[in-house]
DNA sequence: TTTACTTTCAAACAAGCGTTTGATATGTTG
DNA sequence: CAACATATCAAACGCTTGTTTGAAAGTAAA
């Protein structure tokens, strides 16, 4: 039956899909090998080749913003006070980027790519970075006002994210310095805590 | 005569070395070939396995901190209060992580490790960052007291360094972000200015 | 000059990479 | 059943990587 090939080769797509998330998103595009990811979906080498045409497009197929989409139109929505909205922002945004138990790697692909750009950046930065970088915007000028131009503004935008990823970038050397450190969900939830706390004492400190 | 033959031996040693920064830094470890360090130090492929016995050596040697350390010292015996020497650290180190004039390319080299940890990390970590956290600790706790216990103090201290390396880190995303972005010396001051003020006001909130 | 040692060099090596190929198996269609 | 299209596979290709080799060049001491 049509269908079940259809099946059967679409199974084969997802299986690769899949695991092509999972390495990238813990060695990176470059420190992930075709041969690896063809191993974990239990699929041939060349297969990546006849189903995607070549690891760059397996990349740039296996991304997807939908989490950090929902995640942010949620938000909006959210009927609370900016300062709260942000609170929320930092607390989703930091369980996608650190637990380990969150099924989407998305966005973890998406921060070792910040580092370490891919033929795949400049459609990452218009579909996801971009709209991202708005939306915090947004958030900010609902706390700050037009007192803070928008220079300043953006500035602010960068201090946030730049606290948050770093805890993901930088595991490595944090692991090293403080070598109990564990991403568990208490854990995640302290430091998404201390991260709004520090941002929105220095935002207020605007007004 | 012995000391030509050893001169020019360490001449070749110092083109090397010279080269190799000049490559780790701008490619990284991963990205940095020896034939391109090779060729730009006008010297045969085998030269950094005569000399230095590998890349791994080489990258070892070519690391040198003592900017990193002049920069705490001079930070430490500075007559000025807590916070105006905050602000003297970050404009220092923004300057070293930004300003492409800066001779000094090591901080470069060791934010780019921050992202993609090579063989040399655990020294990196040891004999550059772990000092530099210890410094900017007790930086914090001049400014905060020990209001902020020392879990806190030192989530202050990733938000001021995950805010300042996220200008190098990501400079290929936000060049994208803000076509015209330059790190010129009066945008690094601007950049060094808010960041200090938005920590020292997050940090200041806290007395 | 001869001898011994160090440094340089072109060339090759071994391993890993993404990718291609041609055969084989599998399922569909006339 | 025969003819065809699709999917999988082992094997190999072409390329780049860090590294090694053995000869040549250069220098210092006898």
């Amino acid at each position: 039956m049509a269908e079940q090939i259809a099946s059967t080769c679409e199974q084969t797509r997802a299986r690769l899909l899949e695991a092509a998330r999972e390495v990238f998103s813990q060695c990176g595009f470059q420190g992930a090998t075709v041969r690896e990811i063809c191993r974990r979906a239990d699929a041939n080498v060349a297969a990546v080749n006849y189903h995607f045409g070549s690891k760059d497009d397996l990349f740039s197929e296996a991304l997807n913003f939908n989490q950090l989409k929902a995640l942010q139109t949620e938000n909006a929505t959210a009927d609370k006070c900016p300062e709260k909205r942000l609170r929320l922002f930092v607390h989703d945004f930091m369980l996608m980027l650190l637990d380990e138990k969150n099924a989407s790697r998305q966005c973890r692909m998406m921060a070792r790519e910040l580092a370490d750009p891919t033929p795949a950046l400049d459609k990452i930065v218009t579909e996801a970075i971009a709209p991202l970088h708005e939306f915090l915007g947004r958030l900010v000028f609902e706390i700050v006002g037009d007192r803070a131009g928008e220079t300043e503004r953006r500035r602010c935008v960068y201090s946030l994210l730049g606290q948050c990823v770093f805890y993901r970038n930088s595991y490595p050397v944090l692991q090293r310095l403080t070598p109990e450190l564990r991403y568990d969900r208490k854990e995640i939830e302290a430091i998404a805590g201390h991260i709004a706390d520090f941002s929105l004492a220095a935002l207020l400190a605007k007004k």
